[in-house]
DNA sequence: TATTTACGATTGATACTATCTATCAAAGAC
DNA sequence: GTCTTTGATAGATAGTATCAATCGTAAATA
């Protein structure tokens, strides 16, 4: 019976491409990787792995097989894992991932009431795009997401969070900087500052931009959100910002934000999870955990929208 | 990192119930296995079996962890699978599953040109129910079914063989007995002797036979397709039987066997195999060869329907 | 061409551990 | 009580993954 030590040397190989960072990040040396590699290639009868000088490649054997030993790997992490959260279904590790337009201003608010909660859990955060995000999801790399539910996501368990309204970001001299409130419609013929490819902030925002008529800046593509806000505030355009990064920054006197009449424009933050992933007990807490702590933070105008309302529950 | 070998080990207790005969099937001693799950089960922190002296039963950890133990175990055993493939694509173990009511029928017609066809290739075969057979598909234990299509199966990979006709098996004495064919309608108001309960082809005569305007003999079940061909030949009742089933025994005096008019009653004889199965060059040839061995044997007749039509090609 | 660098393979020693045989202890069966 | 069954324990052993040190070779550099 093959041995799940050469399977993990296997991956590395691969990842790596090189026998010494591989062994490295094995936490062995290179003699041991390179004695076992061997030793599986022996054991299978095939090469698994091309010795270049420079270069280490799997052959095609090697590629098709380390495709499959990652899927034992998944399933001997899976196994651990329900060994952990049996013996204590509060405690263990939490791999939540979040899409980089909502990372920064939701987890100072939500990551206290976490870590109080749960004391005997260890989170451990990665922010990346939504589609990566997903990968992550599927293959057991991350155990739980929050980003704006999107429907390709129905194949998951989804848990509302809130309906973040998006605002309108405008240089003081716009000429809608001096309204109240602000109509999509308004928005006709403005030019827009949008996020790079990927994002799905750009996705979404541009969908309701689209819409009321307006056009992309095509010129520039911010890489951040942070990036926007700034050439929002230099007077190079105007963009939609999510409430969550509105509210959590010092008020600046070179932007306004305006909020939208209803229909607002909004992305809808959700939980997202694997179905039937076992540390459901877990999960339970961290979505009770963070609703708690953004009631009434990150909402439509608690007059026409309340936390209670706005907070619906899933499939619970 | 938890061990394979331990996981198997945990696998064993939960089939055998019993150190000594769990460490026999795993090919250890007693002591080993004894020692090995205590270890386990101190390395997880859980208490994953019950030991009463006359009774060894899992935990509940240790009954959800002994599944999750299972996927790991089918994981790399698939990985040892796909390398085997790869070392030599016609050679292996192969586990055939086949419904009773076809085995003893079937296997003479294709074992030789298999095993003539394949020679690094051992064949294991299986005579067990339908339910039985795809559980097993399912779990890897079986790579190849054969038997016939019934619509729930779409989630599987089909290549069809053959379209097996059923033929009417009744008494020389019979008021049927004299025709050289009957119509499904003849059957009206005969009582129809039929298979215990799980066996496929029950479900499929008894669903000619009721349509028909037949009856079941509710007072007898037989267990095999043998018994019920001698409660035929007593005169106990009609039945239909598999064109194989017919044409594989010596002609007797105490039966007929009675073509039906076209549209024939018939079972489709498919080869299954799992969706991505890694070793399709194998199953190519698997198919092929029995689709040569069983050419115009089990089929309708050749005026009527030439074997080159009643094999029709699958998602090949 | 000579020299250096990079990197995987080889060697030989070491420590770990799964395994074995032999034995024990407790619980039923009779 | 005595015997049988069955899982746990003890001590010895063999196999092997591991390491540190070294080697051999191909590519880069001079």
């Amino acid at each position: 019976m093959i041995k799940l030590r050469d399977l993990q040397y296997l991956d590395a190989i691969d990842r790596h491409k090189h026998f010494g960072k591989a062994a490295d990040a094995c936490f062995v040396s290179q003699p041991t990787l390179s004695a076992q590699i061997m030793k599986l290639e022996e054991q299978l009868g095939l090469t698994l792995v091309e010795r270049h000088r420079r270069n280490v490649m799997l052959t095609p054997a090697g590629d098709l097989l380390v495709k499959q030993a990652r899927k034992v790997l998944n399933a001997a992490r899976e196994f651990e894992d329900a060994a952990k959260t049996l013996s204590d279904p509060l405690a263990g590790d939490f791999h939540i991932g979040l899409i980089p337009t909502l990372a920064p201003y939701l987890l100072p608010h939500i990551m206290p009431g976490l870590m109080q909660e749960l004391p005997n859990v260890s989170f451990f955060l990665y922010e990346k795009q939504t589609k990566q995000l997903l990968a992550n999801l599927d293959n057991g790399d991350l155990d739980l997401l929050i980003l704006p539910w999107l429907d390709e996501m129905e194949r998951f368990e989804r848990y509302r969070l809130v309906e973040e309204p998006l605002l309108l970001a405008v240089h003081p001299q716009h000429r809608l900087a001096g309204h109240e409130t602000v109509k999509l419609a308004d928005l006709r013929d403005e030019t827009v500052l949008t996020l790079e490819d990927g994002h799905c902030l750009r996705d979404q925002a541009m969908g309701y931009c689209f819409a009321a008529g307006a056009e992309e800046d095509t010129r520039f593509q911010a890489t951040s959100l942070e990036t926007l806000r700034y050439m929002v505030a230099s007077g190079s355009g105007i963009t939609l910002l999510p409430k969550l990064a509105v509210t959590s920054q010092p008020a600046s006197q070179m932007i306004r934000y305006i909020p939208f009449e209803a229909p607002q424009p909004t992305r809808e933050i959700s939980v997202v999870i694997r179905p039937h992933f076992p540390r459901m007990e877990c999960v339970r807490r961290v979505v009770a955990s963070i609703r708690q702590s953004i009631a009434g933070i990150a909402g439509g105008d608690s007059k026409e929208q309340p936390p209670a309302v706005a907070v619906r529950e899933a499939a619970e």
